[in-house]
RNA sequence: UACCCGGUGGUGUAACGGUAACACAGCAGGUUUUGGUCCUGCAUUUCGAGGUUCGAAUCCUCGCCGGGUAGCCA
């Protein structure tokens, strides 16, 4: 959670904000928001927008960020997205105070606004019905045409304004428009629609209104209302800061915040809109919005992201006005950065190949010291048990090893993490499916603890658990969801379902695991050995049926270089 | 075709008229009781053309390329 610690590069919004306060240009005060609609989960692109806004009044004196619900539109917005949305900034360690606020608390004042408006003569009630409006409206190259409706009194709009807001006309049979100019280049400064009638019901104001403001006008206000200084949008509003500025000015309230835009965050391998993450969750390509699969807070939190290390990425990933698309790596490796420094390391087989250590004692077992954290000594040790029948890994044992292949063959020896060296005296396969089913070796009793006291080395260290002491596990293997680097790239619409890739998840049954993580919390994050890092899940884990989601996996040098073909989750 | 905004290694971001750099990714070594971590090294960059200037990634002009915009969505 650095502060003030490191001097950071100024971004141009950093700057801009300095500038500022240099100049005393907001009394000296830095007022953003964070303003999210309520209409769905929030996913790593608004944590940018969350870091990026938090963060500036983090870093500045006196600096307040407020959370507030953009909830004008009733028809699309929930209680259950206001709930996750609170949940998910909280998780991502910012705090707005008393600062919570939402649009629809300024329902009344945007109301009177409005009235203002009309007073000046800059705002008129439209019969118009959408379509003719859209047909009114011109093109991208060709100017506007006036309303019919455009110049009527000023008495005759505050008559059919309140009695719009009292519910005296259907849905959609007028609105309440800026009266600004129809041939402007910028088609938002044609005339654009400032109220609509929706008999919706509202998740806060139940029924009360029947007339909503508009995105363009209520945003500003809002703005307009909470002295926001920096009111900080994606560069899809750089059109709209006009009609920004020019209801501010219209309305001449007593703070005009500064709209800036900056480039949204766009990840390999994911998609980050709204509607395409609702898709994927109705059409149940993802067990929900907290799928461990999905770009979202909640997904990347039960996946076993930290937030620390979502923090982090934001901030690698920069503020800046050109559209870019971040290489999904650098969110891994934050995170692999984070939790090397913190998870605890276990031993776990995921793929379990039954071992017998033929020269060692039936029923001994013995207590192996483990490193909990070779990066941090004040993690400590664990005892592991050890005894003659063990699992490894299918991947560490191949009978007939390439050149490059240090791990266990026939003949050949290796060390066992924390407990002795052992050599291959023969592998034994099923006779009908020639697989190898079990590995029979021996130990070497000198070597106790992995040192070999007359100095000889082995290449390889493997990952082990006791059968007799090993619990049962399910582990959930993640790949990509989406194979292809841009699925937008794909086209417009649902182009991008054509990239989901069906080998997304793995789940894998009859892991084994060291049996202290019987005793695991939900949501716990460890480094299974030279596998990767691995959390409990948060809903299904129980101490009876271990549940554990791979995070992310390891770096894994050999595996790149066998130039792994496999169809095997990843990641 | 109108208006707005952008173009720096593979990716992202710096350099604020004065030696183009950092991170990720890639590659090659070293260390290692995790083929992890860590350490060292390598390769790859200013969209183009003019202009201003002693000097341009930076300022100007014109191109080219990319993105956004025609909801009673936000």
């Amino acid at each position: 959670m650095a502060a003030n610690d490191e001097p950071r590069p100024l971004h141009f919004i950093r700057q801009i904000v300095a500038d500022d306060l240099a100049s005393g240009k907001h009394g000296g005060r830095v007022v953003t928001r964070f303003p999210p609609e309520p209409n769905g989960y929030l996913h790593i692109g608004h944590a940018k927008s969350i870091c990026l806004n938090f963060g500036l009044a983090r870093e500045n004196r006196g600096g307040v960020c407020h959370l507030r619900m953009d909830d004008t539109n009733p028809s699309k917005e929930e209680q259950e997205y206001v709930d996750a949305i609170i949940r998910d900034v909280r998780w991502l360690g910012f705090d707005w105070g008393d600062k919570l606020f939402y649009a629809s608390d300024y329902f009344d004042r945007i109301y009177e606004y409005a009235l203002d408006l009309i007073k000046k003569g800059k705002a008129y009630v439209c019969d118009l019905t959408a379509d003719e409006v859209r047909d009114h409206r011109g093109t991208l190259t060709e100017p506007g045409k006036g309303s019919p409706h455009r110049n009527r009194s000023i008495a005759e709009n505050l008559d059919l304004f309140t009695r719009m807001a009292a519910g005296e006309f259907p849905d959609g049979s007028r609105t309440l428009r800026a009266r600004i100019d129809m041939a402007s280049p910028n088609i938002n400064m044609r005339d654009p629609v400032m109220y609509r009638i929706l008999r919706a019901a509202h998740h806060r104001t139940g029924d009360k209104w029947c007339v909503y403001p508009m995105y363009d006008y209520a945003h500003c206000v809002s703005d307009a209302i909470e002295g926001i200084t920096h009111s900080i949008c994606t560069l899809e509003f750089e059109n709209h800061r006009p009609l920004y500025d020019w209801f501010l000015d219209a309305l001449e309230t007593p703070h005009h915040p500064q709209q800036i835009e900056f480039a949204r965050l766009n990840v390999t391998h994911t998609v980050m809109s709204k509607r395409k993450l609702l898709k994927l969750v109705k059409e149940g390509l993802v067990r929900g919005w907290d799928d461990p699969r999905m770009p979202t807070i909640a997904g990347l939190r039960r996946r076993g992201f930290t937030p620390e290390s979502i923090r982090d990425f934001c901030e690698r990933v920069g503020v800046g006005k050109n559209e870019s698309l971040v290489d999904i790596a650098l969110l891994e490796h934050c995170l692999r950065e984070d939790l090397n420094k913190r998870a605890p390391r276990v031993m776990a087989v995921l793929k379990p190949l039954r071992v017998v250590i033929e020269n060692y004692p039936e029923g001994m077992v013995e207590e192996m010291d483990a490193v909990n954290n070779p990066e941090d000594s004040s993690a400590g040790t664990r005892k592991v048990p050890f005894s003659r029948v063990l699992y490894i890994e299918r991947d560490d044992f191949m009978e007939d090893p390439p050149r490059k292949f240090f791990r266990l063959a026939p003949g050949r020896e290796v060390r066992l993490r924390y407990a002795y060296f052992v050599t291959c005296t023969s592998a034994v396969k099923d006779p009908a499916t020639g697989e190898v089913v079990e590995l029979r070796c021996t130990y070497d009793p000198a070597t106790r603890g992995g040192g070999a006291p007359d100095g000889r080395n082995v290449k390889a260290t493997l990952h082990w658990v006791s059968a007799a002491h090993a619990r049962d596990a399910e582990v959930r293997l993640y790949d990509h969801l989406l194979s292809a680097e841009d699925p937008d790239d794909a086209g417009e619409g649902d182009a991008f379902m054509s990239a989901i890739n069906p080998g997304s998840l793995q789940a894998l049954a009859g892991c084994k695991v060291e049996p202290g993580l019987a005793a695991a919390a939900p949501g716990a994050f460890f480094q299974f050995e030279r596998l990767g890092y691995f959390c409990a899940d948060s809903e299904d884990f129980r101490p009876d049926a271990l549940v554990f989601n791979r995070t992310v996996g390891l770096r894994d040098t050999w595996a790149r270089a066998q130039g792994r073909k496999e169809p095997q989750a990843r990641g």
